[in-house]
DNA sequence: CTTATTTACATCGTACACGATATTAACGCT
DNA sequence: AGCGTTAATATCGTGTACGATGTAAATAAG
């Protein structure tokens, strides 16, 4: 049944997909970050969380999703997971009780530098040099910036 | 337009990262299908799981879950809905009990011929031509081909 | 100052993903 | 035939995604 010949000409739908190796290709960096990730007892979406965060502490649950695409609905209950370990403080902004901040503790500081290798395995991982990952970066934000050009706009 | 006057020099941990392109690609998709997957009364998963079975049927969960990557966890559960909607039936090969055959019903070949027109309207939204298109994912599948091959094989 | 609107989060419901485990049927071996 | 192993699904628990709705604070309008 697996003989290649054996079927219609264009019987594979997926093959001229172009959404489905996207999503593959996506699933395979979370494949690869997930053992680099897990002994840190991190999600890959709380990860990227938490880069922003170590770059820039405290941040607003808004500001963090400005910098993931993620909306609250979603981020809420992965940053209060956060908040569980032990990684981050979530209070009210003072200035503008609407706003929720969320900071860093000492324990996500120490988690920055067991997390220091992980863009490293990654970028090894790819197979590509630094100026293939940039350009097909750059071609995947075209492309996306099309896609969602082209739906409905607000 | 590397540099658009950012707040600070380095800062950005999503610039240099080819995962979250890739994720923002990927949900791109999404966006755009969503609404004319919306009047067929379809996901996204559920549409590319109607593709393979609009072009072979019935098939098995196992040879859907090849087809579209996932596994009886997931697909258990969306082909269910799609049984619920009306669009497959699922039952025991007789041939050997431990497999579950999907096929689909007359109401989903029905809305086979509403569903033609997506995948036109997805290229055009792409931007891109059909050369770049099979380049792009000829490029994608050797990435995936290189991450899972970096990670842990069974 | 009051009311209306907007903003920032939170909550709810549905639908994936996926690791781990369970279930049952088919198969291999003695 | 009996039995351990494998194979095909199903179930369970956790964690995203996301549309729709709710809530309270800040801001604008009157």
């Amino acid at each position: 049944m697996t003989d290649p010949k054996d079927k219609s000409p264009q019987s594979d739908p997926m093959e001229q997909m172009l959404c489905f190796d996207l999503y593959a290709a996506s699933q395979a960096f979370t494949r690869v970050y997930s053992p680099l990730l897990a002994p840190l007892g991190l999600t890959y979406p709380q990860y990227l969380v938490m880069l922003n965060l170590w770059s820039e502490s405290p941040l607003s649950v808004g500001e963090i999703g400005q910098r993931v695409s993620l909306e609250s609905n979603t981020l809420t209950p992965l940053i209060k997971r956060l908040q569980d370990a032990g990684l981050v403080t979530r209070n009210r902004d003072p200035k503008d009780e609407r706003r929720v901040v969320v900071a860093l503790t000492d324990k996500a500081r120490a988690l920055e530098a067991q997390a220091r290798h992980v863009p490293t395995c990654i970028s090894e991982a790819t197979g590509m040099s630094l100026n293939e990952l940039t350009r097909l970066q750059k071609e995947l934000r075209g492309l996306t910036k099309a896609m969602l050009s082209s739906s409905v706009k607000p």
